[in-house]
DNA sequence: GTATTTGCAAAATGTTTGCAGCTGC
DNA sequence: GCAGCTGCAAACATTTTGCAAATAC
């Protein structure tokens, strides 16, 4: 999803034009491998495109988060910063000394949403499940 | 945790009090099947002591955070509201239509952290399940 | 009696909206 | 050309802080 052809397509399917500032948000969130607010987006974005205003920033996440290109992501003290997300469904495993965010795709929960299911009388519809812990990078230093 | 002598124990242990105000931010927590904002759990308060100020709740549901009696409540669209924990790990599933909020402690994911650990790299440390449904009395509406 | 807690007003923060001009297709 | 997008300023909502008076123990 990193393809500018695509999101251009993805976008005009839906009658979204592919903008200026929107490349820049995109560009800054591809790039980087740490979650970010989007005052931190906005801040990198201004680097690729100098005009880039903090609305806008906040108007393209909303945009992406709706398309399935971005995700928010959910930490303990709140849940403002945004990552990357691949297609389909995935989860993030997320380092809570840098902040970097991995995606994977491994969600064997059948078991344990039949045992809840059956526990709880809710019929259950999505989950969500995040990791946390050390990444490699800060494991070696 | 519902029983005031033991909250006013646990409190006690870090050298706070239990006053009025927080007596009735956990009465109302307490009370409540669903999960509440701090502006709800805030008009609540007020019925069990009616000078309870928002401050105060914001900084009464900050404490009991920490001494683990309530939980932050994340969902899809923010993470603003809290809900009465039980003792030890234990994670949510919560209605999509009336915010219902049951604790459920099954969670068996050893083999997927496991499987995890070794395709990201990470060391994981702690983990975070949320499961979304539909709870059996608007199943039933 | 004293350290902690309170409510209030005010400040800070984060997010959304209204609008006239600009831009991608 | 025209729908959709932009940046700005201003509105709004939410959360935090400073402080003198009140309260729990």
């Amino acid at each position: 999803m990193l393809n500018e052809a695509t999101l251009s397509a993805v976008l005009a399917q839906r009658g979204h034009k592919l903008t200026r500032p929107r490349r820049a948000v995109l560009k800054v969130i591809a790039a980087s491998a740490v979650s970010l607010t989007p005052a931190e987006i906005h801040a990198r974005a201004q680097k690729h495109y100098r005009q880039t205003g903090l609305v806008t920033v906040y108007r393209t996440l909303d945009l992406l988060t709706e398309c399935g290109v971005v995700r928010k992501i959910h930490e303990s003290d709140g849940c403002h910063s945004y990552a990357l997300a691949s297609e389909g469904h995935a989860h993030y495993i997320i380092c809570e000394r840098c902040h970097a965010v991995t995606e994977f795709a491994e969600c064997d929960l059948a078991e344990l949403l039949a045992v809840v299911q059956r526990q709880t009388g809710y019929a259950v519809s999505g989950h969500w499940l995040e990791l946390f812990g050390c990444c490699p990078r800060c494991q070696s230093s």
